[in-house]
DNA sequence: CAGCGTTAAAGTGTATACACTTAAGTGTTC
DNA sequence: GAACACTTAAGTGTATACACTTTAACGCTG
């Protein structure tokens, strides 16, 4: 969970490695701000602030509106196969309530559209902002129900089909604000004293 | 420049630091994707392929565009005389013919934008690709007039003080694919057997 | 009993040591 | 003379050691 604290020492143990090889590792999920490093202090799992989710949902939204504004132009019919086939996982993940499976499925859709594009730059970049926002969803638990995120995809494949790059884009930025607004990033829902004691 | 084997003992000599920290350095360093690390071989200056090239720029296409678009709605007066400060440095620079000048305010110019937003998230992620971009034009010495760069930078300006969303949109992603066509991107014209020879 | 200073344990930050891989140089063979 | 095996130096990958910082526990004082 977020906040906790990540000791090397342990971590080295449990995986029976050297420090050195954990503070590697540290070091990269710092890098992907999963983990922040406070000087002299140690490792914690991230806790973005409301004011930092709020503005890796803002990048996604112009990143993404604009990934499938362009994917209209070039996506083809056997991608738009593979999207339908992505979107029966979800539903089936959804249906038979496998929270983790349909979590990654759901988050996954946006990564399978970013590889769609064959740009790997922006595939990559999306990716992180993916996992920052898994780390966000974590800690300011969703009410977005899975049936709604699900609609929503189903709408963007049918945009991507008919190659409406307006329609795509719009239904994205929908989309994804809707997640957005979702999380309980209101002050007073926020239980901040437990949020900032660290554990561990 | 790209290529350069960047050797842990050397850099240790030179900063009088040990391995350690030039190695924490370099993995950094390889994350923002300006070195690349090759197992068991060491650390060399990046050197980013015509395609990955063409990839950064469609990326920052796509989130300078949304930027500048965002940016429409949400800038003050005061920040439009900031820029046109910058633009008089960068028109000042171009002037007296100062090239590492030029080109450090030139890249500067998109960082500022981006940090006028108020999303950190965003600033971040654009100056990594303008990082990246700097390597790129190191590799592919570009043909793009200093001058052209400015007389775009004031266009977008001009678009962003008259609240033009589309415009400013539009100018931007005009300006960056100018800045990628004047690349030598062409394979004939890139000099393959001197950029894959590793160097020091 | 609350507050402050002291002390010891735990933990991080950096350097060093050593194993192993790579790459180049040397000598041998065909 | 070219190709191949062998040797060796240089360089990377990981672990360990040690200095220094943080933090919590304890005892002292007001």
């Amino acid at each position: 969970m977020p906040g906790t604290k990540l000791s090397e020492q342990k971590l080295a143990d449990i995986f029976e490695v050297s420090r050195t090889l954990v503070r590697q590792a540290l070091n990269q999920l710092s890098r992907d701000r999963l983990v922040t490093l406070e000087p002299a202090r140690g490792a914690f799992v991230a806790m973005p602030s409301v004011e930092e989710a709020r503005q890796v949902f803002e990048v996604r939204g112009m990143l993404e509106s604009a990934l499938v504004r362009q994917l209209c132009a070039r996506i083809t019919d056997r991608q738009i196969a593979e999207l339908r086939i992505h979107l029966r996982d979800e539903g089936a993940a959804v249906a038979r309530t496998d929270v983790a499976g349909r979590t990654r499925l759901l988050a996954d859709f946006h990564a399978v559209l970013a590889r769609m594009l064959g740009n790997e730059v922006l595939a990559q970049l999306l990716e992180d902002l993916l996992s920052r926002s898994s780390l966000i969803a974590l800690m300011y638990q969703s009410s977005h129900s899975a049936e709604h995120s699900l609609e929503e995809h189903v709408l963007i494949v049918d945009a991507l089909e008919k190659r409406d790059p307006r329609q795509a884009a719009k239904l994205m930025e929908h989309h994804i604000s809707a997640v957005e607004q979702n999380l309980r990033l209101d002050p007073h829902t926020v239980d901040l004293s437990a949020a900032l004691r660290p554990k561990g």
